[in-house]
DNA sequence: CCTACCGATCGGTAGG
DNA sequence: CCTACCGATCGGTAGG
């Protein structure tokens, strides 16, 4: 074997970072997430840890999004094919309620724990996870409107009311999930969505 | 003016320990909650407020029942003047409504917060979160069971389903209120309850 | 990537 | 209730 530039290593290393900082973080926080914690969990120092960051808040902005990017790959890309409109917004919440029952992230879904972490903070993590928060209803919405321009849903559906709907439903899921450990969860979810949109 | 005993004092000023807990509990969570600066928020050394409980964990243990007391006078306590069945259904939810959108606590419901921060973890703590949480729960379903047999909702209703989506949208106002600080939320909730609930 | 630090802060204790 | 501590850990830096 041909040794590995230091580049590619570094970046190997940065990742396998991020990576473990995000699986540490949908159970602990963002905030809960510390160096040492990391440094001693990959077999680094900490210093070793917080080089390829600079700062905390670096590494927890790159954290973000990698989660933003594993929302991508498991549940918004599970969705694509599906044809927009109705069927894609029912596909993109049964990937959302498929993403937290199968347990994706050992903390349930990581942007619901970030928002209720940063809601009452300022500052760039709050803003990058408000901003994919928003990226993600906003998706959801074109499709309901979609879904209204082909007569899939009512005329005069208020679009912003539905998303605050889904987004409930998909929050009692994951709530019911975390904090009752209930195995019915999903049905409920899947049952309050299906009537939503019927 | 008589001197106060020193028992009396003693309450009050754990009292007022707990009291500000509470406050910063709800914006920086249950563990971001410190002696330090409970004890510079108060004028007190670490070990004058650390001395009424013995331990962190019991001051938070405090702060939840404390967060209980609050909830038990400013929800539940409100709409005990409805008469049983979905009159009373619907003044608990409306409480909560405006529970948040008054702002009661700063950092919003406390419960919602601290069952995020806690879901993932075991112990005393996390087990009076979700004991009081399923408590709320119960209550509603009685509730919901008592309009069905009134004949105020379709006979054959599911009440744990009703019980999923009311909190549903409650989470969702708590969310949409905090992370996006939309204002038209709280109107949103009392849309989805209004439909819920017909 | 490491060792060897830094000052600050954490929860908690001893003794009064 | 206080002062005066304790060991552990925090994020971060210097220098290699």
């Amino acid at each position: 074997m041909s040794p590995r530039s230091s580049f590619a290593h570094a970046r190997q290393t940065r990742e396998a970072i991020v990576e473990a900082g995000l699986r540490i973080a949908s159970v602990e926080g963002l905030e809960g997430l510390t160096i040492g914690r990391l440094a001693a969990d990959l077999g680094l120092s900490k210093s070793g840890v917080l080089g390829h960051f600079g700062s905390k808040e670096t590494l927890q902005l790159e954290v973000v999004d990698a989660a933003a990017e594993l929302f991508g790959r498991e549940v918004v890309g599970r969705a694509e094919r599906a044809p927009e409109g109705l069927r894609r917004l029912r596909a993109l919440v049964e990937s959302w309620v498929s993403y937290v029952e199968r347990g994706v992230l050992p903390g349930g879904c990581f942007f619901t724990a970030a928002a209720s972490e940063f809601d009452d903070r300022s500052g760039p993590v709050r803003n990058a996870v408000a901003g994919l928060a928003w990226v993600w209803e906003r998706d959801l919405r074109r499709q309901v409107d979609l879904a209204v321009a082909a007569g899939e849903l009512p005329a005069g559906t208020d679009s912003d009311q539905v998303v605050f709907e889904l987004s409930g439903h998909l929050l009692a899921l994951n709530y019911a999930l975390r904090l009752h450990r209930d195995p019915a969860a999903p049905a409920r979810a899947r049952t309050a969505i299906a009537r939503l949109l019927e």
